[in-house]
RNA sequence: GCCCGGGUGGCGAAAUUGGUAGACGCAACAGACUUAAAAUUUGUCGACCGCAAGGUCAUGUGGGUUCGAUUCCCACCCCGGGCACCA
């Protein structure tokens, strides 16, 4: 920490505000008053207490390393809000606690050699005093520990409830394994192909695992987070990022199952004495309406035909020495979409197109997932870019069947619904200079617009012979090459310059001229457009330039640069009966024209639930050589987690506590044979997915929250927290409580309401806070020295609070001179007590500046912009300096400032004689008419310049009529900055925008 | 590659139903106080031209719409984040 001063030079420099001597002092009286406790709901109070307020932290997790000063970001904004809501009447529900079990504690346990649960001990008390000096507000009497057997006996009651539906199921399906955490992970712990903790590129393991059923809740926890209240709105108040990434996360997508009859070609049906079985290759597609244009079907190397159809296949050696080369590939590799497609043609066979009776060739590739849809695919290259690559690099068919369809009316500007139609066929011909990289472009002159070459095809011409001579007439060269047919496109369009509209078939040609020879073009294309050269950078530019943006011109141009699938919806070619029509709107068609069915899938995987670790709640089943898996009698919950000697992981799949014989052995609870214990554990995110409901009633012991209490307290009304939690702990937590909901545990739908995430505190140096790079910052040593209002207020000053931003200690100086600026106008008030102080005149004005700062400091609090709140308050404070400030408005002012700085605020409260806690006074309220000011300047444009101003009062400024406007019309021309400006000059126009501006157009 | 954010002084940032760009804070510079320093306090502080009055240019770049654009539209560049062969 450079440039931060020693205690001793900051001794002397801030030694007006002894932040050191009353933050200790407030802290200890809070904590013995019990000032935070929530009001504790009973049956006796539940109807006549007041409105609650929840509003939550995401808990932390007490590594060995302790908190920086990212950390408390977010501890300081719920701080904040709850300590103004306390203000305004709520009763508050603000708590803390910890989340320990999972990796990090046991990797660190193993490390240190310490038993994880000493070592969680240890850190959780370092955790408290970290936060403890930051002054919050928790009602620590309800702290919860996720590794207390007291509260993990309800996370495996909810396991427990779980596996009773039939949503927890044993699976032996190969799952992501992390080598070096020795684990199996979920799909939510996979980033990149690598283990989410360690970075160790993660292996497809079969293993026997627990799984949950989340896939059950897919469509709800799609649907609900769009959920609307009574009123309309969105019942959920999310960041809009992780409204998406949960969405993108879900993945659902409405697609078709198709049938492609299998075909063993004569020969090799004759050398074979038998027949393979299957009759068939089902596959999966969103796009139904491109099944005309399949050239090929293509398997997942683990797809479950690929055995069978090996019998029959003439390359059998080939096919298998690929499927194994990719079983060899890692996940990262294997899912990498950038690399180059591989793959094998399975010959010998085909399949027949249901749509057309085409036989198509069938591949086998590894860009296919063997786990999503059928895994199998319809391979339609003109249309999908994967597909596209692939046929590309093995040369197979490229089938067109759709075709943009662009529909423009607004490019001639003009209304088209009573104007003929002209049905026609066109050419686009994109034109390339013999040496340069250029293209032509006409300028045409009746109605100005930029377009390449055009025009319609004329009887018994193809569109390559009518491009020539469109090209010729136009421009006059002819000496042109033909290149390539660039697509076609239909274009809906009204042509201004014939007054009629177009609804046209064009084809796109590219040429490239050979050499400059030109013809002489005649007069009257000369009278109609000029033609000009565009280097190929601005050709986009110059189209645009004159608003000719039908877009089929820039369709054929992206064509001539990059070759490419056509993957947007347009209208069907090449598709029998079904020509012409939209593809959006004949898929359900095409799927019930073949006998396919309409399905909808979801990328959400079932949550991988077991771990091979010792440092988790254990899964309270016992599997008994008679009854099968029995689940633990829930008056026998909770199964305690064994001491051990080692927890190191054991690598084979099982988890070290399979090695405790005293612990794994026991009876079946149903029969009273001998029974093994289930020795996985649960994974990290299981306490977690509860832990909010724990808080409204941490100590119940018969239920994991009674429901008058849940009624009252759900759902949680704010929640904030880091945005990384955005696809585990929220999905995972949404989930269970709807499970919890459906059980009748829960009375919401939904846990959260609103929430809100942080951004990070990054380094000094701008990088991630982190030992290694030896930038981090501890709470307690800024604390120290500055003192913890300080702190609070320089985190919430520094920036959009949702906001990435670097820590700098320099900038916090200026939280610390305004604390103490603060603390000087005390003084001043003190000694002007005896009515020397403040005069009528300044008294209103101080007024107006208090009154404006509660609205504005209220409702920037409420709207999450503490920065802006802060400013305010400074701002204030600098004014009110000059104004000089009665009691009763510095009473004001120091409540607004409480939920920022709470430890001076209360010593300045107290020091009024005030005997009650400032946190449980009644937060100001502002005078409507005393927030405004009574003038506004009036900004005066000449041609859009400003060139004066001119006061003018609120209600003369808000009337808005001619009158009014009239007047101000006048007393902005009388302005001598603006005389100069208009003096001898026409007047063309004047806006009048009523409390703002007057603007002058000469 | 696709999808979200974002790009404003030396720095962190304000300001958007389109209406005086740079509030507030940091740093810097000059003055006061002081034996001196710190602290405090007064003032200056986007760039360029000008003695000044004043003017011109400025919100990533280039165009457009408008009396007027940081704000809206089009194209492009850069940064951050998410997703990434999900058919």
């Amino acid at each position: 920490m450079k440039k931060m001063p020693t205690n001793q030079d900051s001794s002397k420099s801030l030694s007006l505000y002894d932040h050191k001597k009353l933050e200790k002092k407030w802290q200890k009286k809070w904590a013995t008053s019990k000032i935070y406790r929530s009001e504790v709901i009973s049956d006796k109070k539940i109807s006549s207490i007041k409105l609650k307020y929840y509003i939550l932290d995401m808990f932390p997790y007490p590594s060995g390393v302790g908190l920086h000063v990212g950390h408390p970001k977010g501890y300081i904004a719920t701080d904040i809000v709850s300590r103004m809501k306390r203000m305004q009447g709520f009763n508050v529900l603000h708590p803390m606690g910890f989340d320990a079990f999972g990796l990090p504690a046991e990797n660190y346990a193993i490390k240190t050699k310490t038993n994880p649960e000493v070592s969680v001990k240890k850190n959780v008390v370092h955790y408290k005093e970290q936060l403890e000096i930051l002054g919050c507000d928790y009602d620590w009497s309800r702290e919860i520990n996720t590794t207390d057997p007291k509260y993990y006996h309800w996370t495996q009651w909810i396991f427990l409830q779980i596996w009773k539906k039939g949503l927890a199921y044993e699976s032996y399906e190969p799952i992501n394994w992390c080598p070096s955490c020795k684990t199996g992970l979920a799909n939510e712990d996979v980033e990149d192909g690598r283990c989410e903790r360690c970075g160790t590129p993660v292996e497809k393991k079969p293993l026997r695992q627990w799984v949950l059923k989340i896939t059950d809740y897919a469509e709800r926890l799609l649907n609900d987070i769009d959920m609307k209240d009574t009123s309309g709105r969105r019942a959920l108040d999310w960041p809009a990022s992780i409204v998406k990434s949960q969405k993108d996360w879900i993945g659902r997508s409405e697609g078709s199952l198709l049938k492609f009859e299998i075909e063993i070609s004569k020969e090799q049906a004759k050398s074979l004495d038998k027949k393979a079985s299957v009759k068939d290759i089902e596959v999966f597609t969103t796009r139904p309406d491109t099944l005309f244009g399949v050239t090929y079907v293509v398997l997942a190397p683990e797809h479950k035909l690929v055995a069978e159809l090996l019998q029959v296949v003439t390359n059998r050696v080939e096919v298998e020495s690929y499927i194994s080369r990719t079983k060899n590939k890692s996940e990262i590799d294997r899912t990498d979409a950038t690399k180059e497609k591989t793959g094998v043609e399975l010959k010998g066979i085909s399949v027949i197109n249901p749509a057309n009776g085409e036989k198509v060739p069938v591949w086998i590739a590894d860009y296919v997932l063997a786990d999503y849809g059928t895994g199998a695919v319809m391979a339609v290259p003109a249309h999908d870019e994967r597909d596209f690559a692939f046929a590309q690099k093995f040369g197979l068919q490229i089938k067109n069947v759709i075709i943009p369809d662009f529909k423009d009316y607004t490019s001639g500007g003009a209304p088209v619904l009573l104007k003929k139609t002209n049905k026609r066929s066109s050419i686009t011909a994109i034109v390339r200079h013999w040496s340069e990289d250029k293209y032509l472009i006409l300028n045409w002159k009746k109605t100005p617009r930029k377009t390449f070459i055009t025009g319609g095809i004329e009887e018994g011409e193809d569109s390559v012979a009518s491009a020539k001579r469109e090209i010729l007439e136009e421009t006059g060269y002819d000496d042109v090459k033909f290149e390539r047919i660039l697509g076609e496109s239909h274009g809906h369009f009204f042509a201004s310059w014939k007054d009629e509209n177009h609804d046209t078939h064009i084809t796109g040609v590219l040429f490239k001229l050979n050499s400059g020879s030109q013809k002489k073009v005649a007069e009257e294309e000369l009278e109609k457009h000029s033609y000009e050269w565009v280097d190929s950078r601005l050709v986009i530019t110059k189209l645009n330039e004159t608003k000719h943006d039908i877009r089929f011109s820039l369709y054929f141009w992206d064509k001539t640069n990059r070759d490419s699938a056509y993957t947007d919806d347009g209208v069907l070619v090449n598709s029998g009966r079904f020509d012409g029509s939209s593809s959006g709107s004949v898929k359900k068609d095409i799927t019930d024209f073949v006998h396919g069915k309409l399905v909808t899938k979801y990328k959400l995987r079932d949550w991988v639930f077991s771990r091979q670790r010792y440092w988790g709640e254990p899964i309270p089943l016992v599997h008994c050589e008679k009854c099968g898996v029995v689940p633990v009698p829930e008056k026998d919950l909770p199964v305690k987690l064994p001491k051990v000697k080692s927890y190191e992981p054991t690598g084979t799949g099982e988890s070290p506590l399979a090695t405790i014989d005293k612990w794994v052995n026991t009876k079946c609870p149903i029969c009273g044979r001998k029974a093994k214990r289930e020795t996985n554990t649960m994974p990290q995110w299981a306490g977690s997915s509860w832990y909010y409901l724990r808080y409204m009633d941490p100590k119940n012991a018969k239920s994991l929250v009674d429901p008058k209490i849940e009624k009252y307290w759900s759902p949680v009304d704010f929640y904030i927290g880091g945005a990384e939690h955005a696809t585990r702990h929220l999905i995972y937590a949404r989930f269970w409580h709807k499970f919890l909901y459906d059980i009748g545990v829960v009375s919401t739908v939904e846990p959260f309401a609103k929430l809100q995430h942080v951004g990070l505190i990054m380094g000094e140096d701008g990088r991630k806070m982190s030992k290694r790079f030896g930038n981090v910052v501890d709470p307690v040593d800024v604390v120290n020295i500055y003192g913890a209002d300080t702190l609070r207020i320089y985190e919430m000053f520094m920036g959009p609070f949702d906001q990435q931003i670097s820590w700098s200690t320099d900038g916090m100086i200026g939280s610390r001179r305004f604390v103490e600026r603060v603390w000087r106008l005390a003084d001043k008030l003190v000694t002007n007590d005896t009515d020397t102080g403040i005069s009528p005149e300044n008294y209103a004005k101080s007024e107006k500046i208090i009154h404006k700062a509660i609205k504005k400091v209220s409702d920037d609090i409420a709207s999450i912009h503490f920065n802006t709140a802060i400013s305010t308050l400074m701002i204030t404070v600098n004014e009110l300096e000059k104004t000089g400030i009665n009691k009763e408005q510095f009473e004001s002012l120091i409540k607004l400032l409480a939920p920022f700085a709470p430890h001076m605020t209360e010593e300045l409260w107290s020091g009024l004689g005030n005997k009650r806690s400032i946190h449980l006074e009644s937060w100001p309220i502002y005078k409507a008419e005393l927030a405004v000011d009574s003038t506004v300047t009036i900004a005066v444009q000449v041609n859009g310049k400003i060139r004066g101003s001119f006061e003018i009062d609120i209600v003369t400024a808000n009337i808005g009529d001619e009158k009014a406007k009239k007047s101000m019309e006048e007393s902005a021309k009388n302005i001598p900055e603006v005389k100069k400006w208009i003096d001898g000059k026409e007047v063309k126009k004047i806006i009048v925008v009523k409390c703002k501006l007057v603007s002058i157009v000469i």
